[in-house]
DNA sequence: CTCGTTATTGACCAAATGGTCATTAATTGG
DNA sequence: CCAATTAATGACCATTTGGTCAATAACGAG
């Protein structure tokens, strides 16, 4: 049994589904056009069809990328212990913060955009969303059951869920926000609460 | 000099803009279209075009319909003293899950879905919600100060802000969470904060 | 080399998009 | 009653939309 018989693929599809989420990610699904996607990846209409089947596949395609390029990412530098757990909670809510007023990034996050693209919503996209939230949540878990190893189990989740929920609001909030001021005074109220759990 | 020359307009302009505004709250800027604002206001679209000259403007009009609408509503709720601080606050930070699950109403916040808005942003846009956010802050200020009357006034607005950003994040999650609980934690431990401020 | 299989291309499509405008209608001031 | 002013209508427009498909090309198996 060979691999593949026929015609192989012409480009790497990480590569080209890479595009195509930044493209979903920035601007949602309804501002997204075909035309959009061709030009970005430099494929035509066929081979996008051929290779996705529609639409809304690859927006699909997309969140699924998103997990496994971001949000792992996420929960890598959350449970790694590379840094002091505190400082991992505090990078995690910075990183909203760093994204706009240190790189100029204003897409935000992309499960937090996908949450309101109601166009784009169904079972799948919900799901993967979902599923999103739900591994950050876990991942939240980790560093404040370590900075405090002696709360019961209930409390340390309702922080997490805390914490992530923040999170979101960080991220919606700093894509319109005029100065840092106002999101970094929740974010440090939010901390000095971990500190003091 | 009088109140109007010419022909009288023939449809209630608040009415209209309520219309407006619920597709674009509800589905974002670029999956309505002219059409679904045809059918819902009854208008033609010359019409429309007469009285707002541009789909732009008739989403800046319904973000600035909601400011009035919903945004003001929620400061006098915030601040009225029909209710408890402590109530106020609880009620405010709940109204997200009620409104799912209590009203089966997944529209989430307008000015949280415009935020994440990319299509619809340009300055008016992005200067109506920030404005609709400080609103809501400055509302949130009172309560706080009103239960911990001690409290620097520096610590007393950064808990409103954390407390307007854990909104948006919980207005945004709402929308696709499966179940309430992880929202109601998040939701419990920031009132828990509150109380013990 | 041939055949089956799969990929690429770009022309093509119906439908929908946001927007305009000439015509007609309703109103007030004189 | 007439003129000026404003509103409503819907036909019309160029452009773009997501999507299809027949023709062609590139590969592996036999």
């Amino acid at each position: 049994m060979s691999k593949s018989v026929g015609r192989p693929r012409e480009f790497d599809e990480d590569e080209v589904l890479a595009e195509i989420m930044a493209l979903f990610w920035k601007q949602g699904y309804e501002a997204t056009g075909l035309s959009d996607i061709m030009k970005a990846t430099g494929l035509q209409k066929g081979s996008l069809y051929k290779a996705y089947g529609s639409k809304r596949a690859m927006y699909v395609c997309s969140l699924e990328h998103y997990e496994r390029e971001v949000v792992d990412a996420g929960v890598m530098s959350l449970t790694s212990n590379a840094e002091s757990p505190r400082d991992r909670l505090y990078n995690f809510l910075s990183a909203p913060i760093q994204a706009v007023w240190g790189g100029n990034d204003r897409r935000g996050c992309f499960l937090c955009n996908a949450s309101t693209d109601d166009a784009a919503m169904d079972q799948d996209a919900r799901r993967l969303i979902d599923r999103g939230y739900k591994k950050l949540e876990k991942a939240l878990v980790v560093p404040i059951a370590e900075l405090h190893p002696d709360q019961p189990e209930t409390r340390v989740r309702q922080t997490a869920q805390l914490l992530l929920t923040l999170y979101s609001g960080l991220r919606v909030m700093s894509r319109t926000a005029k100065d840092k001021s106002r999101l970094e005074g929740a974010r440090d109220a939010a901390i000095q609460i971990v500190d003091r759990l």
